[in-house]
DNA sequence: TATGAATGAGCATTCATTCAT
DNA sequence: AATGAATGAATGCTCATTCAT
């Protein structure tokens, strides 16, 4: 299966042929793996969870990290996917986004919807990337071959029309990243009970990079 | 012991009655826990690291759960140090940062240079925190009643000067705070091994943030 | 069904009513219970070997421990047909075999013909003979009752012509049979590979037994 | 530690450092795998029987294979020690035994006086010799390193006196050797609880091969 | 104080067998 | 007849923790 093969399938996300069984172990896995950790969960409490017999587990998934990557794998590749490269020429950029700040606020809400409807699956990636070879190689080679080059050329396209300070775009790739990812930790993950006002939020934010970023000093 | 004895004992680093087994009792957990996470680590391979019997592990720490607490809580108390509030006179701040611009940069190199030398342990802290109460509740109590406070009144006195922006306080400090994290996070756990030109940075970073939220729009 | 209508079934090889899956599984199942012994072989390996599902297995066989008897009884059964009993009057042996030495020829000859065929099954069973009473009581009964006999008769019938000397004939079997299979072994089990020439070494393995059983001393 | 170390320290039953518990876990495996086999021996069995927990086996032995290998190792090579070649003149063989016979009947008898002494062990040596490389490959190098060349010094010494036959020395060696093993067998693993008269066996036994062997025909 | 043998609950995984389709 | 999903007991092995020395 070639790369973009594998991209496909893992974006399209058809996981029609997952029997009811399957379904309630990936559940009971994600749930479990999202408040425990992985190395802290075991595959029998995921099998009490799920209502199976522990045996079930490894019919569906041969080992437990090949539960865990059934489970991240997929949402991952899906989290990058409008980060895919499909086309190189500058036109396509200017008629998607006319400005840096429509792109930023197009990511960071529909990034922030992604993030609401998988955080568990997303929380069990953030922990375990760092444990795992399996998960960290794939996806670092996604990040800087896809994801970077495409936000490169975008960034390099509005520092060309002068609409943001020219810093190194990886810098400003951070910068622009950071504040966003800064809002949906706290978000989700410290204090999800509080009431957020999702749209202010992003418009105050999106404000603060674009001011942060101006060339005009 | 009082809340505040606590806070002072953590903070001064009063390791002085540790034995030499004891500290590379330590120094073999830090490595592991660093490099496996706390559930995936085994106290025998710490023992085995540290050059001790299993057992000593716990004549000095009565579980393995102790052993991660005695790690992390005095780095993580010792990391929000600056944040503690010993006086809420106004005069104080005036005196310690005419500008906000001071403030967030002073903040930035020492929390900066404090996580260069105590990384692995702060990573443990990261790590972990989701997992365990007792981590999360002290360092919830820590940050809200002492960093939390002592940042917020900092914000305040340099919205009245007129210098940053008038977005509530918390805005102000989870966008502050983001894009240092924002920095720190790549610099030591993603790409460590690249070379970073920190002071640069910092200035850049100090910049950035300032200008987003300076309040002439 | 009765003692001798048992063995008359096993000796006549009826596997006519066998469906081509059914091979499959004995096959696969000789394979590996070959290599790695009874207990050390699993049912979903032959399975996989036969090209069968997991089920399939237990619809020809009630249990595992009844597909090994299926694989070695018959087998080990017609081994040991030539030394049936038909008949008990002395002139068949004298008809059939002149001298204790064309005996030995002929049986040494063709019982190593059929190991040569069937060897995988005949280390099965020697392998597990130890192990399941299943196996070692119909064939103690049958060895006592008819291979011994029969021998017995034998040697009796060549000592009484002053052929082989006159030690008790089970140490005479004992003699003959232990120096046939101590060719068949290292020749099948731990040389397979080396180049045999059987019937020379057949030739002096018949001698060498004459000799050491000769009464002229 | 260099071949000869190994060998010495093998046949040198220096087992004194074992703890009592260890030797009860010793015991009990050999009853249990002498009787199961390995593949049929479970671990928690073995425990059972020897009166500890499960996890002290894994203590003393990191794997079940390795307390296999502890135990059939060191005595299969002491059953082969009178086989090892100390000194390659042809003097020693003279001394050592003025006829083959002489040789024979040492062997014989303090070879079966051995294997009464530890047939369990030895049991378990010949059932699983097929199924465990760790197994074969030592005990391969050390039959075709030691005792099949000092056998066959032994054998060409007394072909060159004309005291047996010119047959391969192989086929001398597997002739002997499967007459003497050819009584051990039954003697011990078919019918242990006959009566025999080792003493009047082995003379038999010597005789048939010295005869069947003789160059006088 | 330090050891390391001992524990037994718990782990991920495999097993022979069943049964609805 | 054949399948393969499902089972749950059993497997070899690891774990944090205890305790006699």
């Amino acid at each position: 299966m070639s790369d973009s093969e594998w991209i496909t399938e893992l974006i399209n996300d058809t996981d029609t042929t997952m029997s009811e069984k399957q379904r309630k172990i990936l559940e009971a896995a994600i749930d479990t793996f999202s408040e425990k950790g992985y190395a802290g969960s075991s595959t029998s409490e995921i099998a009490k969870k799920a209502g199976v017999a522990e045996g079930t587990i490894f019919r569906h998934y041969k080992t437990k990290k090949d539960l865990l990557l059934s489970i991240v794998t997929p949402t991952i590749a899906r989290f990058a996917a409008p980060f895919f490269i499909k086309t190189f020429t500058k036109e396509v950029f200017e008629n998607e986004y006319e400005h840096y700040e429509d792109f930023l606020r197009v990511i960071a809400k529909n990034r922030l919807e992604f993030v609401r409807k998988h955080f568990p699956i997303l929380k069990i990636f953030i922990q375990e990337i760092a444990f795992h070879d399996e998960l960290r190689e794939p996806f670092q080679q996604l990040f800087t071959e896809h994801v970077y080059q495409k936000f490169k050329k975008i960034i390099e396209h509005f520092q060309e029309k002068g609409e943001i300070i020219d810093l190194p775009p990886e810098t400003i790739m951070r910068m622009s990243a950071s504040s966003i990812i800064g809002y949906i930790l706290p978000r989700f993950l410290l204090f999800p009970e509080k009431e957020w006002d999702d749209d202010k939020e992003i418009d105050q934010l999106v404000e603060f990079i674009l001011y942060g970023l101006s060339g005009k000093r």
